[in-house]
DNA sequence: GGTCATAGGTTCGATCTCCGTAGTTACTTA
DNA sequence: TAAGTAACTACGGAGATCGAACCTATGACC
């Protein structure tokens, strides 16, 4: 079961929308913290670092005037891009069959 | 930024290996308990009904003697199968590639 | 020299989620 | 009566995430 390698990556908070804002282009930190409305900050730079660990995405500083920081995706990064995709298409066939948020209660009889 | 309406769902420990055990055929409590070796049966329980509730799983009682419940994917949790391959695509390529465990740790100068 | 603005974070306590183990209920078979 | 099977639930503690505030460094302005 392979996909179990992937889990302590992907199954966390904000992955999704983090690895969406970057392949959409995002790259510095107040972008993603824009991106990701309501991401607490704490929380983002810890997902950033993860992503880097993981060899997702890279962080360069810029030696600009301020100096600020760059996080781009690695190749192996963009190869993610088929698992959001993948997400996007089936949000998006949800939201086209009508599940917007409380569906309809599947009552489960009790025994 | 349409991902985040699945976050919710997907971003939790344990749900790609369910949603993969499901897909491979898994259908009782039992056999996901020993597909995904290492999860507490409360975790277990909890995601069952999340899945059932976002209507990606429909759980049944089938009257044998003893009686026991059957979970099976819905056509919605069957279009899930395309995220849960672009996430195995993903791992046997980086697998492929040499990354097992501890990535050589990316310096990073402090400023 | 003092104050702002910008950029990229860190720190803290409160809360939520998850873990590991044990126990429960209902039925059946020996 | 005892043991087995199936599907859970209960519980205390560990770990992850949250919101809000704070910090450091640089340069521009006054």
């Amino acid at each position: 079961m392979e996909v179990r390698r992937a889990a302590d990556l992907l199954e966390r908070r904000w992955l999704l929308s983090i690895l969406y804002a970057s392949l959409a282009g995002a790259e510095r930190f107040n972008e993603f913290l824009q991106a990701l409305e309501g991401i607490p900050p704490g929380t983002l730079a810890q997902r950033l670092r993860q992503l880097e660990r993981a060899g997702v995405l890279e962080r360069r500083t810029v030696p600009a005037s301020p100096p600020f920081a760059e996080y781009r995706l690695t190749s192996a990064g963009r190869e993610l891009a088929p698992v959001v995709e993948a997400v996007q298409r089936w949000t998006g066939r949800r939201a086209a069959a009508g599940v917007e948020k409380g569906p309809p209660s599947p009552k489960r009889p009790s025994p």
